[in-house]
Order: structure tokens, then C-alpha cells, then sequence
RNA sequence: CGGGGUGUAGUAUACCGGUAGUACGUUCGCUUUGGGAGCGAGUAGACUGGGUUCGAUUCCCAGCACCCCGACCA
């Protein structure tokens, strides 16, 4: 990508009003515009993040055997009448007709949506275990949309379901799916906790969160950062200083965000649509289900939220817009082209500022602003000095390789 | 939904009861290139509705929007 091509622009100034390190550095660097509050466009940097991250995501739900798929947002009234969740607060209401009462409700979620698509394809025990996932929009009405991309009304998700014969092969798959996650998490740059919470809407039972510490972050986990185990204090029973129940080190209070989440739905949901299946006796039984919740907007507010300083965004290389950002200098232009070039034959993603009559300065600003990790500067003074200097957003060194 | 704050060119801001100034951006011209360059010219603005007043962008009220705290929540 040339920058001279590139729809966005940078601002020399932070928005106005913003507290939040992600809202106000992913839209002075041009990755979001806000529309609303909470209510984001992905422009075209924000969505190559997004790209990678759900790049990431699948990847490791197929890893579980998850199979995609791709689910409606308008959802009759029934499905969540099914459940008695027509009248849950942040749900969005939409009527099918002119002076007609809201009949249809835009998607939150779709535990009652996919339960009824799977009474009409799971049978018997053979079909058995089985899950699927989507990464689709979900809106809540939320009362106070905050913190830029932390909190909004409207949102990419990741949501896979799961199906089985019984609890036991359900929490078999709810641990491979925690590893699963660690891994997302992990590959995204983030250190994330795995969390004991409790279930709102979703389900009776405890839940589990993955939470990355974060002053920013809503909620409050008690850490033992001995052996990471982790609860919500909406759950917990320890304060700061108590002894870990599992390793008997001192814990800790952090603020933290959830970046992610996994429910064991039980038979809630299967009861609510007949979703059952012919065991091995030809005895019928309800399915066992589960949930597991990933916020990709979330998930890259968050990684800028850990990883900026004052001059911009790092971006891990594994969800970077790009793997290099090439800056062009006067006396560089020519070897700049060509490696751009090469690069982009080979494969990788390049953002190439080609701008003439920019400052090295303002180059340099913007590439940092940006956070592409690695930065490649063409320049008489490189050249000279043996071909491109090779800079590391991160850690700011810069050697000189030969071209 | 309760509390607090803010609303001025595209963006960020200043001043002001007598119709607004700066910077950045942007357009044109020239000069520039290792940390947001210079000169010149152009462009563009008071959230909405009421009220007070001779006169309101300024003061008051309401609405709306946004930010922050709380409640609620991925």
C-alpha cells in the first residue's frame, strides 16, 4: 500500500475529549472513525487488524474443530421469547412493519438462533459432539458506551457453539477450548488470565473470562501471580493480600478488561428448542451445550491499550496493518521503489511512504503513530552508509543491513 | 438510568454581551527533506430550540450529542 494512496490521514492532533489510550490513538492514526459512541467504522488500517485477528481466531477455533459458518442478525421474536430473554435491557427491538410492535430483534448473541438450526441437523449420538462458530456483528442497546472500542453498542464477535452427549464431554471440549483461547490471546500479543466469573444472562453456572490487565479495564480480578490463577471479584471471595487458593502465594487486585469468554450452557437452551438426540440405548436426550465469546474490537483496542508509547501505537507483528512500513527519503526514492517492490512479490505487506515533499520528520512521526513494527528507511545518508537502515518500533534500535 | 463536565472552520483550540482570532489541514505558487519545514495567496466556523437583552457565539432554560464517574454489561 502507498501511503499516497491510502484513503486515511493522519491528525497531528488527539481527538477531542477522549481519555482512552485506544480511542484516541486509533483514531488520530486513521484505524476507526467513530460514527456514535460505540459505534465504530473500520477503516481501512483498522480493518487489515481485524482481518488478522480473525485470521488468528479461526485458525485455532478449526484447530478445535470448529466449523464456520454464518448466522442472521434479525432474529424473530421467538427465539427469545423461547428463552425468556425478549425483555433483557440491552436488546435492540426492531419492528418488521410500518406501526407494528417490535417483532424482530437485531442479533446480541445467538445461543436460541443456533440451538434451533442444530434440532434440525443433530439426531443422534453419531452427530455428536459438534461445534460451530461465526464472526458477526452484535449490537446491545448498552446504557453507556465507553473507552472507545472497549465498550460499544455495536461489535465484531466471535461466537462458537457447542454440542454433546453429556457434561463430561462438554467440559473435556471446554478445557480444549481455554487452551484455544490462551493460544488466540497469546498470538495476538496479549497476556490473558483465565478468570473464574459468573454467568449473567447467559447461564446459572460459574463461567470463566480471559482478562488482561489494564488500568483502563472495567473489571477487577483478584491475580496470584505466582501460578496466574485468576477470579472476578464478582465471584471472589479473596482481597488483595489473601493467600491463593491453588498455590499459596499472596494475590493481588488488578483492573483488568475481558477480552474473552467461555459459558457452559448446559441443557438450558437444548430444553428451550428440543435439541436432542438417540444415545447408544435409543433413549432420547437433551443435548449439553456451550459458549464461547471472543470481542475482536475489543481484542485490538486492548492490545493498543498494553502496547503504545507517546508517539503512537506498537503493533505486535502478528496483527500489524503491516509487516514493514518503507520510508522513502530524497536520495533513497529509486531503492525504496525497488525494494517496495520486492517485498510485495514476495508476499509480504508493505505500507510504502512514497509522499514527496514530506519531511523526514513527519514521515517518521506518522510511521510511529501507526505502530507498523518494523520500519525500513531508504535515504541518501543510508545508502551511503551501506544500503537501509533497519529500525524496530519498539525498542527504537536501528542497524544498517545491506540491500 | 442517576451524577459531573464539554459543545466555536475538516481537526485542535483562543477571546468576547456589539457577528470571531490562531495553528494544523486543504487549494495554488515558489523554496525545502534525518524527527511533525519556510514564504506568499486562497478556503472554511459559534449543536438545536426557546428566554433575558436595543443587541446573544457569549448569560439563563430545555433538548440533542460527546467524554468521565456510578448502576448495568462481551
Amino acid at each position: 500500500m502507498r501511503f499516497t494512496q491510502l484513503f486515511t490521514k493522519t491528525s497531528k492532533t488527539k481527538p477531542s475529549g477522549e481519555e482512552s489510550v485506544n480511542a484516541i490513538l486509533l483514531e488520530q492514526a486513521g484505524f476507526v472513525y467513530k460514527n456514535s459512541a460505540g459505534i465504530y467504522t473500520h477503516l481501512p488500517l483498522g480493518w487489515r487488524v481485524m482481518q488478522n485477528i480473525a485470521q488468528i481466531i479461526r485458525e485455532e477455533m478449526n484447530a478445535i474443530d470448529g466449523q464456520e459458518l454464518f448466522m442472521p442478525a434479525l432474529h424473530d421474536k421467538h427465539y427469545l421469547q423461547a428463552t425468556g430473554r425478549w425483555d433483557v435491557d440491552v436488546v435492540f427491538k426492531v419492528s418488521s412493519g410500518i406501526g407494528k410492535e417490535p417483532d424482530f430483534n437485531i442479533s446480541w448473541t445467538h445461543e436460541e438462533i443456533f440451538t434451533e438450526i442444530a434440532s434440525r441437523f443433530i439426531k443422534s449420538y453419531r452427530d455428536l459432539p459438534f461445534a460451530g462458530y461465526q464472526i458477526q456483528t452484535k449490537f446491545r442497546n448498552e446504557p453507556r458506551a465507553k473507552s472507545g472500542l472497549l465498550r460499544g453498542r455495536e461489535f465484531m464477535m466471535k461466537d462458537l457453539y457447542s454440542f454433546h452427549t453429556s457434561e463430561e464431554e462438554l467440559f473435556a471440549y471446554y478445557d480444549k477450548a481455554k487452551e484455544a483461547y490462551l493460544r488466540v490471546f497469546d498470538r495476538c500479543g496479549l497476556k490473558a488470565y483465565y478468570t473464574l466469573a459468573a454467568g449473567g444472562d447467559f447461564t446459572a453456572s460459574n463461567t470463566h473470562e480471559f482478562q488482561v490487565v489494564a488500568p483502563v479495564g472495567e473489571d477487577t480480578i483478584m491475580l496470584c501471580r505466582g501460578c496466574e490463577y485468576a477470579e472476578n471479584i464478582e465471584v471472589s471471595k479473596l482481597t488483595a493480600g489473601d493467600l491463593c487458593v491453588k498455590c499459596g502465594a499472596a494475590v493481588v487486585s488488578e483492573k483488568s478488561i475481558e477480552v474473552g469468554n467461555i459459558f457452559p450452557l448446559g441443557t438450558k437452551y437444548s430444553k428451550a428448542f428440543d435439541l436432542s438426540f438417540t444415545d447408544t440405548e435409543g433413549n432420547k436426550q437433551l443435548v449439553v451445550m456451550g459458549s464461547y465469546g471472543i470481542g475482536l474490537g475489543r481484542v485490538m483496542a486492548t492490545v493498543v491499550e498494553v502496547s503504545s508509547d507517546e508517539r503512537g501505537i506498537i503493533w505486535p507483528e502478528s496483527i500489524a496493518p503491516f509487516k514493514i512500513h518503507v520510508i522513502s527519503l530524497p536520495g533513497g526514492e529509486a531503492e525504496a521503489q525497488k525494494f517496495y517492490d520486492q517485498k510485495k512479490a514476495e508476499g509480504i505487506t508493505v505500507l510504502f511512504d512514497d509522499r514527496e515533499g514530506v519531511s523526514a520528520g513527519e514521515k517518521f512521526a506518522d510511521a510511529d503513530l501507526i505502530g507498523v513494527p518494523k520500519q525500513y528507511i531508504f535515504s541518501k545518508r543510508s545508502l551511503e552508509k551501506g544500503g537501509v537502515e533497519v529500525k524496530s518500533r519498539k525498542s527504537g534500535d536501528s542497524s544498517i543491513v545491506e540491500l
